[in-house]
DNA sequence: CTTTAATCCGAGTGCTTGTTCATCTTTTGT
DNA sequence: ACAAAAGATGAACAAGCACTCGGATTAAAG
């Protein structure tokens, strides 16, 4: 990946911005953006961050080299696009989740939450591997465009309302931190498992252990259930 | 990184072995692997895996690059003698601390051995995106010498026997779930946190949730305490 | 002191990969 | 039907990097 940087540039790199080298205008154009992207995707779940030449991304879409850096200005904007949508998508989709939670019992919302969340982060995690985290910095200063600034925080941003709903059964010393933990700590310990095995994430067993262990962190026996 | 792969290829590929090219006789040159294992460790600490590169490490150790290489077969091997010195310091330390729980409680037990991975997780942080990652299987396939095969292996150890240790105050359904969980899972946790605000990790509150996660699943009520 | 082995050196080699550019093709507007 | 704008192409370029090699330097042996 290029890595220049002089004193004068700014933050945050022009390089990583999901910004198009130009519009688009036909449809043919607009297709092979759409193919690009994908074939992004299909090569980030096949075979990593290390698989992901523009060559090959050239290769399985069908767009000659040329074409893609005639809208793309770089190859990270790809892999930027791709992360922009895959974004918006789902930050749609958590936002009508919380719609269905009124009513539920804390443990029974945990697990709605815990259960998409391990989707989220099935789908996100080879794109955390090679943007993500690569430019996290980035994503937390605000360069984001979307609802939420940064992928921590539109997942981030269904547990404070939660903790609110539930607040007169929660006495948890630091609520601040707790929700920290529910929503980037979690997160961390089901990348680790998808990581190793990525078939226990599917039993409900996990899923089970999983509320537990966010019930713990709030304080909340978990004897009886 | 070199990837070659012909279909004769044994596993674990020999180049990622912790192997010397030949023994370093003359203590010119075991000052000279023991520099270039230390400029390895500085620089995976300070600019992380895109940073290591060879020219890089004889720069900082100030050995040539053609003496690297008469010792370390690749610069994968470098990083692998670095991770193997880590673990055996680790793992006695780890061994050293088991002995100091007998007749503690669970949750004071707990506290002891989670502030240690705590500590290991932060020393490993790096060489675990330059190497463990990458050669996640290698490692579980028993490329091991020491007295545990993998990172995993030789942190998990240490939860088994302390499940054993309480099991008439634990009554969780699926023990062996929660040993991966606490073992596996919690350093996922620890990471994503490291990865984001690596002071948290430093505050008590940070890890009395920890505690109260783990005491969660294992089902057990943190009420009082 | 001489010979021999061990160690050290770093410019050079070959390969991978991101990016460009001059040329050719297709679409659009009139 | 024709011109102009937009799009497509892939060989060529440039930079980075892991790794080698033949010769210089230092230590050990006789």
């Amino acid at each position: 990946m290029t890595e220049k940087s002089s004193p004068s540039d700014t933050w945050p790199p022009a390089h990583i911005l999901p910004t198009l080298r130009k519009k688009p205008s036909q449809s043919r154009s607009r297709a092979a953006v759409d193919a690009v992207t994908e074939a992004c995707q299909h090569i980030l779940e096949e075979s990593g961050e290390d698989g992901l030449t523009v060559a090959r991304i050239s290769e399985i879409s069908g767009v000659a080299v040329g074409s893609i850096y005639q809208y793309f200005p770089n190859k990270d904007a790809i892999v930027a696009l791709l992360y922009e949508r895959i974004l918006d998508e789902e930050s749609q989709k958590l936002l009508l989740m919380r719609e269905t939670l009124v009513g539920l019992s804390l443990a029974h919302s945990l697990r709605i939450i815990l259960a998409n969340i391990i989707r989220v982060e099935v789908r996100l995690f080879h794109l955390c591997q090679a943007f993500h985290l690569r430019y996290h910095e980035a994503f937390h200063l605000g360069m984001w465009r979307g609802p939420y600034k940064t992928a921590s925080e539109f997942i981030d941003a269904t547990w404070l309302p939660l903790l609110r709903m539930y607040e007169h059964e929660i006495d948890v010393p630091d609520p601040e931190l707790a929700a920290y933990l529910l929503g980037k700590g979690l997160r961390g310990l089901i990348r680790s498992v998808l990581e190793d095995v990525p078939d226990k994430l599917e039993s409900q067993a996990f899923l089970n252990s999983l509320v537990a262990m966010a019930l713990g962190c709030l304080q909340i026996s978990t004897k009886k259930d």
